[in-house]
RNA sequence: GGGUCGUUAGCUCAGCUGGUAGAGCAGCGGACUUUUAAUCCGUUGGUCGCGAGUUCGAAUCUCGCACGGCCUACCA
């Protein structure tokens, strides 16, 4: 919505909210106009999913008394008798007001009623001529009057910033944006419950952290006036969980926000929700094991499927996932490349550099390859797909790996061309955290924002002995968006971040 | 950041090579006792995102600005 628009819509009162003002003050003049003494006996999903198949001739012998509250959406006067749908949290359900049962007052009364307005009706239920449930009302409230037009009824809200900014506008007229919620919430639940049944310990660690930690990311800066200190939102709950670990909450999950000072896209919000969670005594092939079983779980209480399909295509949940090396996902998808050329340097640097994609001298082999991956590969990586062998120049909290140092104990899951997860090892070994912290800050110190701190709080509880670990983070929204088909981040956040209006 | 498309009534949208604003929904008035985006008759409603410019004349053409969608690049 342009400014202009925005201005009209907030400040201006046009004749539709003129008018409704006016029925609002003859409310008011007749009592209280906004009562909350009436208590709904049903919803309507459960009404549907109870009488739906009860016969016309059933409804009228036992007659069944309901109270239904919520928000007319569709308004059918015809002289003497009237139709009007009405949604509440459950779903829709139609209301018969007429002379007959209501009376004429109320029917008169409920035909200045407006769309948008709040109801309460009491009645008994009945199937029309097209066998439709309804409620036959014998008793009509109006519990909240709406001032403002409701979106058009057919099309609904179609500006996507509308959508975003008005998302109560967009929760009542958009039956798809209710599900996509729905199924978040659902996601979540099913997520919890796993973690929960398998003896995890769901916990909330600081938002608000001294030194940031935990990911390679910009921090949100704020300050806190009583301790005259800078805090950094966080990036990660990751070195906190550890922490946790090391006092022996040995199975620790947290979901949570976290928040990154950079850009944003259809694939980024500033906070956004991570599930991180770790077990001690156990290792980084552990945590592909549980992935696969834990994203087949939730698909399928969540949707009751395995195969979602994303933007056109199908992704099989129930199959295994496939687990390569950087180096094996390249030739997978690219065989112009050989081995031997994925080992060479120089080789990298050209391709790289002919791709446009601009060098960090420190880069290592690790990190060359990884770029090459990152350009080529990850985009196609629709089936699940765990990619392992991460280099340990990018991951300075992973265990190195047993068979080669220069690599770690690490992966991380791609669907549908998009990182899911990452997961590893943890390194336990407070020594070689010191000196990955350090190369950090050298890095931070060459100028690489991203770069993390040396956190010298957190070497010490390493100090004190965190048990061999496996910990993983996964993206919520981006799950989600996976589950219900979103294109955009935005449209799986209730409330995303949006530049501010004039 | 770069590219691209867009901004017209409360909402959804038309508006051609420049001639001064249209429809549907919603609203208001009327008809209608089983409608389904109800229907039918009448009717109110606009600083055409903002600002300059070209022109006798700009919603329309030009430039600038604001805001947004999509694509693209970095972090998940």
């Amino acid at each position: 919505m342009t400014p202009e628009n925005q201005t009209s819509t907030i400040h201006n009162e046009n004749h539709l909210i003129q008018e409704r003002r006016a029925k609002l003050a003859a409310l008011r003049a007749q009592g209280n106009a906004f009562p909350n003494d009436y208590r709904r006996d049903s919803l309507a999903s459960a009404l549907h999913e109870k009488y739906d198949h009860s016969s016309k001739e059933a409804l009228e012998e036992t007659p069944v008394k309901v109270k239904v509250a919520g928000r007319m959406l569709f308004k059918r006067v015809m002289g003497k008798a009237s139709f009007a749908i009405i949604q509440d949290m459950s779903g829709q359900i139609q209301l018969y007001v007429s002379n007959d049962h209501t009376g004429e007052m109320t029917h008169e009364a409920f035909k200045h009623f407006d769309l948008g307005d709040i109801l309460g009706a009491e009645g008994t239920l009945f199937k029309t001529k097209t066998n439709e449930l309804s409620v036959r009302v014998t008793n009509l409230r109006l519990l909240t009057k709406s001032l403002r037009p409701l979106p058009e009824k057919f099309h609904g809200l179609t500006d996507q910033e509308s959508k975003y900014r008005q998302r109560y506008l967009d929760l009542i007229s958009s039956e798809e944006t209710r599900k996509v919620f729905t199924i978040r919430s659902k996601i979540i639940q099913a997520t919890r419950q796993f973690f929960v049944e398998r003896g995890y310990l769901e916990v909330e660690t600081p938002m608000m952290h001294p030194i940031p930690g935990g990911a390679s990311a910009r921090p949100f800066i704020t300050h806190h006036n009583a301790l005259d200190m800078a805090l950094y939102l966080r990036i990660a709950p990751e070195l906190y969980l550890k922490r946790l670990v090391v006092g022996g909450m040995e199975k620790v999950f947290e979901i949570n926000r976290n928040f990154r000072n950079e850009g944003i896209s259809t694939r980024h919000n500033p906070e956004f929700t991570m599930l991180e969670f770790y077990e001690a005594y156990q290792d980084h092939h552990y945590l592909m094991d549980l992935t696969e079983l834990l994203l087949r779980q939730v698909t399928q209480k969540v949707l009751g499927v395995n195969q979602v399909t994303y933007q056109g295509t199908t992704i099989d949940m129930a199959a295994p996932f496939d687990r390569l090396t950087v180096i094996e996902a390249i030739l997978k998808h690219h065989p112009q490349f050989s081995e031997t050329q994925l080992n060479d340097r120089d080789f990298l640097i050209q391709t790289l550099q002919a791709g446009g994609v601009t060098i960090r001298t420190e880069d290592g082999i690790g990190g060359l390859q990884l770029s090459l991956f990152d350009e080529t590969t990850e985009h196609l990586l629709f089936a699940p797909t765990f990619i392992i062998d991460y280099p340990a120049e990018v991951s300075p909290l992973a265990r190195r790996s047993d068979a080669n140092p220069a690599i770690t104990d690490r992966f991380e899951l791609y669907i549908a061309g998009r990182e899911i997860a990452n997961g590893f090892s943890e390194l336990n070994d407070p020594e070689d955290q010191a000196a990955r912290f350090q190369e950090q800050v050298k890095a931070k110190d060459a100028g690489d924002a991203e770069a993390m701190h040396y956190d010298n709080d957190y070497i010490q509880a390493l100090e004190y002995g965190l048990p061999p670990t496996a910990g993983e983070g996964i993206g919520i929204d981006r799950l989600v968006m996976l589950l219900t088909d979103a294109p955009s981040i935005r449209d799986v956040i209730l409330f995303p971040q949006l530049r501010k209006e004039e």
